[in-house]
RNA sequence: GGAGGGGUGGGUGAGUGGUUAAAGCCACCAGACUGUAAAUCUGGCGCCCUGACGGGCUUCGCAGGUUCGAAUCCUGCCCCCUCCA
């Protein structure tokens, strides 16, 4: 293993771009000024192995630094995840099965390594050391902090001042997390700005315990599709690593205008002076918006897919979304099938409505039309609704199509 | 051990016997508009029948009960939370 470090001169793009804040900066830098490779850390927890863009601008510092010669740890939370994760509203408390947290775990790490080099991750399990951990060790480690610290930990401290449950068990999970810290020696923490806390508890657990103080890095929240709140797949305003390149491509166009800068920032490499060049552009509308956000949203595209993916993404939107074209594929039925059903119920029966009432609701809303193959529209109102003979598409609303075929 | 609060549609949350298929907000869907699946405006948003008017069914933690009538009252059960000790 080669421990050749690069020490770039210029440290602005990896203290600045896409950081909230470093803890401590000054450390930091010092550290990349060593020249001698640096163990990032980086935890994740295997009961939710679906990582979205908001992840993605974490990934890619770890990415920037592995560039330079650093090593990236990534820790699998296994052990958090089997005893499940008491927080959270949701009544469910999951118990992972060991199977189930490999197949998270392999899953997670497919989307991982899209953005982070392989070859520079060394990967830890967490089991590997809490598999062995004693109640002697559970109270060693917990007796070195106070219920009165963590409650001042800012979620902490207003779920307690608005009378909300705190679990003890999450008490025990920066305690958990700080001791990974201890564990794989790391030098440097990533999280998101949320994460503040647990990282602080192992920066301070490794300094009990006659090691350095791992630097805590945190990025910025992501802001999701909705333009307000954090991207999550809870709230379901996310972009997943996974996602069809139609569908990527498309919920980046549905980004609200405002969020277009952040994004080239956060998950681009394109120059800081070309963002703020279109910042200024949109500013002073002497540029359509959609165009900076066609290219964010062909980039990103490409990231995760690739080039012709990313074109062929594009096209798909201009024509469908744009020209309200027909789509090239879409689902097909036999005429047998639907020629005799009532309109409503061909919407129903072909998935283009939930349901009979919708499909009425969308055929009096004037979302139904049928395109014959000679480009002929016909729009399908209560009363009329046309023969249909093969090669007729039908579509209900923007994006749902289907063609009746022999 | 004791006292109290609560479980409502995808989410939040109002509703304490009929006018409640259940407010408002969010999300979602559609239409208009638009160089965007942005913004804005309008409409819709349990299921089934109907071109429509309208009708039927199911729903407010679960199971019973009271009543002409219950999300709303009673009984039991399950679950969640807070406080005191």
């Amino acid at each position: 293993m080669t421990s050749r470090v690069e020490i770039p001169d210029n440290l602005s793009p990896i203290i600045n771009r896409g950081v909230s804040r470093i803890i401590s900066e000054e450390e930091f830098t010092a550290m990349l000024q060593r020249g001698t490779p640096l163990r990032l850390k980086m935890g994740f927890d295997p009961s939710r192995p679906d990582i979205h863009l908001g992840h993605v601008v974490g990934l890619r510092k770890l990415r920037q630094l592995q560039d330079l010669g650093h090593q990236v740890i990534l820790i699998v939370g296994d052990w958090t995840a089997q005893i499940g994760d008491p927080s959270g509203r949701s009544a469910t408390r999951t118990m992972l099965t060991h199977a189930e947290v490999l197949e998270n775990a392999e899953s997670y790490m497919r989307q991982f390594f899209k953005v982070v080099d392989r070859d520079r991750t060394q990967v830890e399990w967490q089991s590997q050391w809490f598999g062995e951990f004693t109640l002697a060790n559970v109270i060693e480690l917990t007796s070195r902090f106070t219920i009165n610290q963590f409650l001042h930990r800012e979620d902490f401290a207003n779920r307690y001042s608005q009378n909300q449950p705190i679990a003890i068990t999450e008490m025990l999970y920066p305690l958990m997390q700080a001791y990974d810290s201890v564990v794989i020696e790391s030098d440097v923490e990533f999280g998101g700005t949320d994460q503040m806390f647990n990282l602080l508890v192992g920066r301070e657990l490794q300094g009990m315990m006659g090691q350095t103080p791992q630097q805590c890095f945190m990025m910025p929240i992501l802001v999701g599709t909705d333009g307000v709140q954090k991207m999550s797949k809870s709230l379901g305003n996310y972009v997943a690593l996974e996602e069809p390149p139609q569908e990527m491509y498309g919920k980046l166009m549905s980004l609200p205008d405002s969020l277009i800068a952040s994004y080239y920032e956060y998950l681009t490499d394109v120059p800081d002076a070309d963002i703020s060049e279109m910042r200024q552009a949109m500013e002073s509308e002497s540029a359509n918006p959609m165009d900076f956000k066609k290219r964010l949203a062909r980039y990103i595209t490409a990231v995760f897919h690739d080039d012709g993916a990313a074109n062929a993404a594009e096209s798909h939107f201009e024509q469908v979304v744009q020209r309200r074209d027909l789509p090239d594929d879409m689902p097909e039925f036999s005429i047998a099938d639907v020629a005799d059903l009532p309109i409503n119920r061909l919407l129903a029966q072909t998935g283009l409505a939930a349901s009979n009432g919708e499909a009425r609701r969308l055929i009096t809303q004037g979302a139904v039309e049928i395109i014959r193959s000679d480009g002929e529209r016909i729009s399908v109102s209560a009363e009329s609704a046309p023969t249909l003979a093969p090669g007729d598409v039908v579509r209900a609303g923007r994006r749902r199509y289907v063609r009746v075929v022999e």
